[in-house]
DNA sequence: CACGATTCAGTTGTGCACAACTCAATCGCG
DNA sequence: CGCGATTGAGTTGTGCACAACTGAATCGTG
């Protein structure tokens, strides 16, 4: 037995409640704010996500936008169809690559980009928090991300320790 | 200006990105790992949740249940009743108020509690973790998401400061 | 070149989250 | 008591997340 034997497992299932819960509560409460913020631009949480990175990029091919929101096409396919339906984005076949779809910003994508500017802003000042806090946070959720994406799945069977 | 212009949106834009992508991307990076350890027992992650509350409480009404993992009717009647088809849970309306409906854990239910105990050690050893961090995380996750659902949705329209 | 393996987007099916709604039970005030 | 307002669970519809799959394009190796 590697694990330290601190608290009895009792223990451990109610500590798990309290972090089960405050993270997907937090997401959700996140979530919710956003979506208030979004109405007036029309987006979700999710396509709000997606427009980001492509706001960044000016295109991507789906597999990219997949990889930087670790999402896969099953979720972007919807997404992207909804926000080209939106006017916002643009699909085509790449020339080099028949199997690859990019997405590019069009110009009502662009200008969506200027209404968007006030939205983290208005948020920052709502929830009162201030940018260094939020940074902080954002690396230890990243770092704890990342370490649970690297866990192998066989770690996590009942017969393993 | 109540808002310090330490940063142009440009910056609060590219700032957003990182934070909203690192939560949701935590939460559902949380959710995969669960989903694997959870396999066992046949429950989803918020099914989970649920579990771990109505544990905790033997039985409470569907709203005491939304009280605590801030969640509405629309969704947990519908988890409640696979649940209950799963035979983890039995609903019944209450006599005192027809119209509240209460959630009480079976002895299949029992007996899965003795199951799950193992998932969240597993876990915990599985992320590398300490039981420190985890706490001191939640705290702060907590506290962001208390925050967030203080928010009046005013404070994010886009003519007020 | 040929052909099996891989890659990429998309589809289908299940479950969660939430808004908007229905309907019955209960409450509260005149 | 009577009746409008509120409360509680449930339903419906939309969108996201993800597993499992399809089908076409591409790659790799003989």
């Amino acid at each position: 037995m590697e694990t330290p034997d601190t608290l009895p497992d009792e223990e451990f299932l109610r500590l798990d409640r309290q972090i089960c819960f405050s993270l997907h509560a937090a997401a959700r409460a996140f979530n919710g704010v956003y979506r208030e913020a979004l109405k007036e631009l029309g987006l979700t949480y999710p396509q709000y996500l997606v427009m980001l990175v492509l706001w960044e990029h000016g295109e991507l091919p789906v597999k990219g936008i997949g990889e930087r929101l670790r999402l896969d096409s099953g979720t972007l396919s919807p997404l992207l169809k909804r926000l080209e339906a939106a006017g916002y984005v643009e699909r085509r076949r790449s020339a080099e690559d028949e199997r690859s779809v990019t997405a590019r910003v069009t110009d009502a994508g662009a200008e969506l980009r200027t209404a968007a500017l006030g939205v983290p802003r208005r948020i920052a000042a709502a929830t009162g928090l201030d940018v260094a806090d939020i940074a902080d946070l954002r690396e230890r959720l990243g770092a704890l991300a990342a370490r649970l994406d690297g866990i192998d799945p066989g770690e996590l069977r009942p017969a393993c320790g």
